[in-house]
Order: structure tokens, then sequence, then C-alpha cells
DNA sequence: CGGGGGCGTTTTAACGTTCAAACGGTCTTC
DNA sequence: GAAGACCGTTTGAACGTTAAAACGCCCCCG
């Protein structure tokens, strides 16, 4: 454990100047930069971290609150989501630190100390929700942080986000399933309280409409929890009131396998018979059979956005609202063969 | 941001009297003490962290490197790992921090760096393989670590670890089963290569020669990847080959699900005609129907051990090497109505 | 030849905390 | 009544780093 005392003892300079050759290597002249870096790699000398961050109170470390779910419903593309986010972080020389909190504003107080002990330099949330309090709090404590989700509806100074434009993606599943034939297209939704889901139930009607394809409010299901059963009573409820449906565009994977369950039940086929789509390319869509078309949400590059919001000084013409576009992954159960 | 010397300005004592009554209470007069916490309070003091890891050099951070997963291949129980390793971390006053590194041998330096710039005190190791190299390397470079997973096989000194014994879960799967009247039970398992697969089939074969049902080789059928799709194939081959098995239990909740869709497709209800269980519980077991009897680990123990066995100094008496009980959860696939 | 300006390096001080030793007071003990 | 032990508190130093200022040197210019 080399201190940069002894390496300055080795290269027989101050140091002062080996910390200048880590952080401002144009200072030094090359040769005294040379004899330094020779010495550094010789003794193996790795700058502490915390003194360093004594001295310029900044930790590189990102907080993030490891969302806990009632049971039965799984964040499927987490594991992608915190894979992603780990490696941004690591190519801005960050670390993502771990921590758990209760949900809504009963949360802040972990938070805040986090943050006042010096734990972390600022935090991403996720599961972002439609009044999300956290916002507001974390703005007015003067907390550095960016949200993976837009605050809808209602909020004043959302604060910074980065999300995916869900209709935009549902729009282009639409548009998919109407290239390859389909002219009776109905939505598998989740209840309206969700902003997450009026935004892709109104990138369905808009793609919709801009066709020429039907709207019905007949054709907009909507499932009480993410499951597969729901999904499946809700594709059944569906296919008995409405036998000409002929594609569904799922709000995310776990109802589309619930769509996929009742066409076999059926004797249908997916993708011939009935196409189906997904949301979020979960691990499951692939592996599934016929595989389910999925919406894919770019995690790299909202990891990537979400870092760079974070630890890029607010410059006044630079938005810290940016909205990614997902990408429509083809497969089976919407075009097979 | 208050300081401890401001905080000791406030209370008029020293600073160190400050610190002591964070640290050691009992050796302030109680009426200093009160005076003190007062103080602190009022001035909503929180120690900085950096300045005291760099003065005890402890960082009470844990490093744990996110698993990365080949294509199709999903985790379905890290969440509930994440945050039952964060939980334990933080009842002992630490926190997680994440990385990536590759995976084997080559990731150590990733390991090494993480701990000589002290940006974490010791690591959580997940996804230990057969002949895992980390844990010789790490024990070598007297990096602290503990181990979710035994090492298999012919490792000298494994080092530290906890682990699920599978054998016995899956020997608890068959007894139910037989318990419930089934006595042709298979065992659908991955490749040999794999020491956890090695441990489930162990335990399923040891249950059936006690209870004196076959284990024909037959019986045990081998499946490349845990996808849902290898797992109905070989449910097919299996069934075809040998009508008689009345039960399934399966090394994994992916492979039991293509064990439901194989029996789905063929007509036959799943826990009435063929009984089948999984492994893990994943969030999944719950949202298929008939839902799916799984074995599930205990994650709260495992992490608690875990934290444990990391943040406690070896102890001559106290072993490092904890085998934990799974528990099976019962459901309709393998126990209807 | 004296003053100003770069340049590369060193010096000084500070970040906020804890450890170890020192301190002064009171209470025992012989 | 002096010596020792104990208790609660303070003092001094250190952890390893970086920011800012100071320094000495050389070169240029008037």
């Amino acid at each position: 454990m080399a201190t940069l005392k002894q390496v300055a003892a080795h290269a027989e300079v101050s140091v002062q100047t080996v910390s200048n050759a880590l952080n401002a290597p144009h200072r030094l002249r090359p040769d005294t930069l040379q004899r330094v870096t020779k010495s550094i790699e010789l003794l193996n000398y790795r700058p502490n971290r915390n003194a360093r961050s004594l001295r310029t109170s900044a930790v590189e470390l990102i907080g993030y609150c490891v969302p806990s779910w009632p049971d039965g419903q799984a964040h499927l593309v987490m594991d992608q989501f915190l894979h992603a986010l780990c490696t941004a972080a690591e190519t801005s020389g960050r670390h993502i630190l771990l921590f758990t909190a209760p949900v809504g504003v009963e949360g802040m107080p972990v938070y805040e100390d986090l943050h006042a002990r010096r734990l972390v330099d600022g935090f991403v949330l996720s599961q972002t929700e439609t009044h999300d309090p956290r916002h507001g709090w974390l703005k007015e404590q003067q907390i550095p942080f960016v949200s993976f989700g837009r605050v809808w509806k209602e909020t004043t100074q959302p604060g910074p986000y980065v999300d995916v434009d869900g209709a935009g993606g549902c729009a282009a599943a639409v548009r998919h399933l109407h290239e390859t034939g389909r002219r009776r297209i109905a939505f598998l939704s989740w209840p309206k309280t969700s902003g997450l889901a009026e935004d892709r139930l109104s990138g369905w009607r808009a793609a919709c409409r801009e066709l020429g394809l039907p709207t019905d409010a007949s054709l907009a299901v909507r499932c009480l929890e993410d499951t597969i059963d729901q999904g499946a009573r809700a594709t059944a409820e569906l296919l008995d009131a409405d036998p000409g449906v002929d594609a569904i565009v799922a709000i995310s994977d776990i109802l589309a396998l619930g769509a996929l369950r009742e066409l076999t039940r059926r004797g249908l086929t997916a993708g011939v018979d009935v196409a189906v789509t997904g949301f979020d390319d979960s691990p499951l869509a692939s592996v599934v059979s016929p595989a389910l078309t999925s919406i894919r949400q770019p995690m790299d590059q909202i990891a990537t956005e979400l870092i760079d919001i974070l630890t890029t000084p607010a410059t006044p013409g630079v938005s810290t609202e940016r909205l990614l576009q997902p990408e429509l992954v083809i497969r089976g159960s919407s075009a097979p063969g």
C-alpha cells in the first residue's frame, strides 16, 4: 500500500509533484513525469480514494435505491438496467452505491442522510410515479439527482430526467403490424393511474388513427395486475367479445405471455392467426416459442444519458430532459418464419 | 453541513468529546453526553464518512460484481438477492458498491484495484464456478471476500462461503411428490459440467432410492440451455420414451415452465396428470397457472450470513462455511386445489 | 542591468475525523 | 498525607490527498 509520500521519496520529488503527475500531467517537465510515472508503476501505487474525497469533497459515487416489488411482480429488466448503469458510471470514473429506502416521500430522510454523510454525490431515481414527491424534495434540498422516467402530470419543474418514448414504441409496433397485414389491433394495458400506461396507450391510438385502423374502446383492455394470468384472462375476454381481432399490442412482456398462452389454449397460432407484441424485450421474450416481438428500451443509452446529466454541471443551453427512442425487436410472435 | 468542530464549539467541549459521544458514549458524563447530543441534533450534524474512513481505513463498503448474462439467460432472482444483500449490509452499517469486471481470473485486477484504492473493504462473490480461480487469487492477495456458492471440486482451501443445500431441496421435492402419490419421478437437469447441477441431481437420486423409486438413467434428462424451449423439448422426449412418468423435478423454474408448456400442448393437466416442480421460486412461479411448486432459496438468510462472515473477524471456533436449507413452496403444479 | 513573466517545483495549509497520550481532578489506600 | 488508581476530558498528531500560494530559475525586454 504505497502512498503519495513514498512515491515522492522514490522519485525524489515532492508529494505535490506526484499528485500533479496524476491529476495534471501537463504541468510536469517530460523527464520528471517519466521518472514519477516509473516510480508509481514500480511501487504499484494507487491513490487512496478516501483521502482524495476528503480533500475534494466529491466521492464519485452515485446512489441507486434498489426497488422492492410487490409479490408476483418481477422487474425482468432490472439486471439489464443495473448492468448498463454500472458500466456507464465506470466509464466516467464513478461507481454505483446501492441502498434501500421506503417508497415515496418517507424514504427521503435516507437520501438526505446518505448525501449528508458524503456517501454519495447524487442519485439516480427509477420507478418514477405519477405524482412522485421525491423530485421536488431533492431539488429543495439541493441534492443532485436525475430520474429514469418522467414525472407525469401536474408537477411543476419536474427536474432532470431520461425517459423512453413509450408512445413512439407502441406506434412503431402498430405500424409494423399494419405492414404485415393486420387490421384490427387491440391494446392490452394497465390501469389508468399509471402515466406510463397512458403514454403507451396514446401511441397505439395515434398510430391506429393515422393508419385508418379502428380504436374502439373495446379494443383497449386493462389488466389490474401485471401477471401472465391477467394477460390471458384479458385476451380471452377480448377474443370472446371481438373475434375479428388479428393483433395484440401488450404493454408488457408478461401480459404478452398471457396472450400467447390464451392463444395456444384456443388452438390458435401466435404470429399466424393473431400477432402479439410485448414491451421491454425481457429475457423471457426470446426464450418462449414463438419468440416474442417486443419493444426494447435502449438500456445502454439510457444509462449513459443518466450519468451524463448527473455528472455534467448544469449548462444554460443543454437540456436535462431527454426522450429516447425504443427499438422494435421483431420475432416470431408477429412475423413467423 | 456541520462538522465536529462546529458541534464542539456549540456544546462547549473539545472535538474529541463529540467524537466520543458518537463512538463511545459510555466515556462521557451523562450531562455532557446530553449537552453534546442536543448540539448534534440542533445542528443536524452527520459525520463525514470520508474523513472517518481516512482515519480508520475502513470504508464500510462491500463490492459486488453485477453479473452479466449470456443472451436468453435471465437471472430471475437477482433482484431478490440484491435487495436482501443490501438490507443485510445496511443492518450492519454498510453498503453495497456495484462494479463490473470480466468473468473469471481476467477480472481480478479490477477487484484488486477497488481494494487498493480503498473503495471497498471486501467482496461478495456470486456465480461461483466449478474451478473458480477468484477464491484462490483473493486469498493470496489477502483481500477479504465471501462467496455465495461453494467452489466445486478439487480446489484446496475453498475459502468462506454460504450456499444452499440443493440436494436437500430436490430431495424434499421428491418426498413431497411421493407423499402425494407419485411413483415415477423424472429429473430435468443441466449439463454435467455444472457443480450446481450435479448437487441437485444427487438429491433427487438419493431421495428416490431411499423411497424405493426408480432412478433409471432415462429418467434424468439434460438440457443444454436454461430456456423454456429446451425444457419443453426435454419433457417431450421424456414422455415419448417413458409414458409412465407422473412427476418431473426440474432444476430451474425456466425448465419447469417448459415442462408445463409441453404438458399443456399434449392436453395433459399439470398437477393432475403429471406433477412439476421448479427451483428458485422466481417471480414467474406464482404468475403462471397452475402456479409452480418451487424450491425457494432463503435469500434474506443467505445475505445475512454472507455479510456476517465478511464482517466478523475470523475466529478459530466459528466456521466460515455455511450450508442453508431451502424451502419447498407447494403450489398447484404439484398439488392442485 | 533591473524588472516582469513563464515555467516547473516545492511549501504551506487544509479537508474532518479518530487514536494515543496527557491532563487535572477526585477517590482509595496504607 | 503522600502514592496510586480511576474517570472524564483535552491535546497533539496523524490518516493521504489536493488547492493555493510561494519559490527559484531562466528568458525576454526595455
